[in-house]
DNA sequence: CTGGAATTTCAGAAAGTCTTGAAATCCGGC
DNA sequence: GCCGGATTTCAAGACTTTCTGAAATTCCAG
């Protein structure tokens, strides 16, 4: 491991860390997503110095975040792995995920304790507060679909256009037919 | 503590662990939110049952957040406290906080790692990588600070809209002035 | 000042998470 | 089917984080 690769790696290590993932796994991550090939678990614990079955767990947790995919190499029967380099893909699988995870739950904990009907002053500010929380994480999840529906090509353009939101937003409404509905 | 306002602690708590911040943190804070007048340490550590250190630690995370306020009540002399019950202006400040604590290290780290000459392929590549999600990071950033702008009650209004992203977008060019610049 | 309530600090106990090597399982090629 | 490399599972130990009560500190009121 080079010098910029390692030091790119500690740092998805401490930052998963303050993530709800652990070091490992993003350290693995990282190593993964700047190698020029698909890599085997040996390969990754050979070059992070973790044990074979750490990488197993880890790989199997990365996986499960569709954070990377499995290969299998012509002639080889081991299991290698990649990962997107698309940013913008990366971003959507994470937000995918962090979706279905955290905010549907939530969610549906919100949506069940808004079905209530308050019994007393302190459960109707309770849930009114609750309502807020409701109805802006609903709105972002509208924004999000629509973001998440631009194509990594798109993005490449309006990346290029260092667009602010408006800009950005005009450039969507050209490209999707001008016209509002 | 309401059943009501109990699930909602205790959601609170799950996702608290999940994310970077700790259950107990999560749980004095989800207490504070849908609480209908700022409370006292003592309050919180009676109603979820922790110490009264762990709430005082737990509160001192949640300044450091800025997600709690601290508060004199007249003729009292302890702390109360309070969270603000706007739900944009909490995420607003959730995000402005990650983005201070997990986006400007990651893009430091970055900024220096593409400066370097790349001595091989390998980290030729790597560069390549990292500069996608340099850009990538970049340019959220720059919608980030565009979205960050709406007021509280701009929100509203869009929220109530119901809408999509190029509706948002089209509202809120109307209210900035019109033509882009 | 001083007394005492409120808050913070701190070190150790408790709980939880991570990592490991050994054993079990899987699976393709012969 | 059987061999053997590859992967996964698992229980135990190492390590981290969290939580607590006791002690220290802060700071207001008199």
């Amino acid at each position: 491991m080079t010098p910029l690769v390692s030091s790119f790696v500690a740092h998805f290590g401490e930052m998963g860390s303050r993530w709800g993932i652990n070091r490992t796994v993003g350290q693995i991550y990282a190593l993964i997503f700047v190698s020029p090939r698909a890599l085997n678990a040996d390969e990754i614990a050979e070059s992070l110095s973790f044990s074979r079955s750490n990488v197993s767990m880890g790989l199997k947790e990365l996986q499960a975040w569709r954070l990377v995919r499995l290969r299998h190499l012509p002639g080889d029967r081991r299991e290698y792995f990649e990962a997107p380099t698309d940013a913008w893909e990366v971003f959507r699988t994470l937000a995918e995920e962090r979706r279905r995870r955290e905010v549907e739950p939530t969610l549906t904990m919100l949506r069940s304790a808004l079905l209530e009907t308050p019994s007393n002053e302190e459960d109707r500010i309770a849930q009114e507060r609750m309502r807020g929380m409701q109805e802006l994480i609903e709105m972002l999840m509208l924004w999000f679909d629509e973001v998440q529906a631009l194509d990594p090509a798109t993005l490449e353009k309006l990346l290029r256009m260092g667009a602010r939101v408006q800009k950005v937003l005009e450039f969507t409404d050209r490209l999707r037919g001008g016209a509002s509905h």
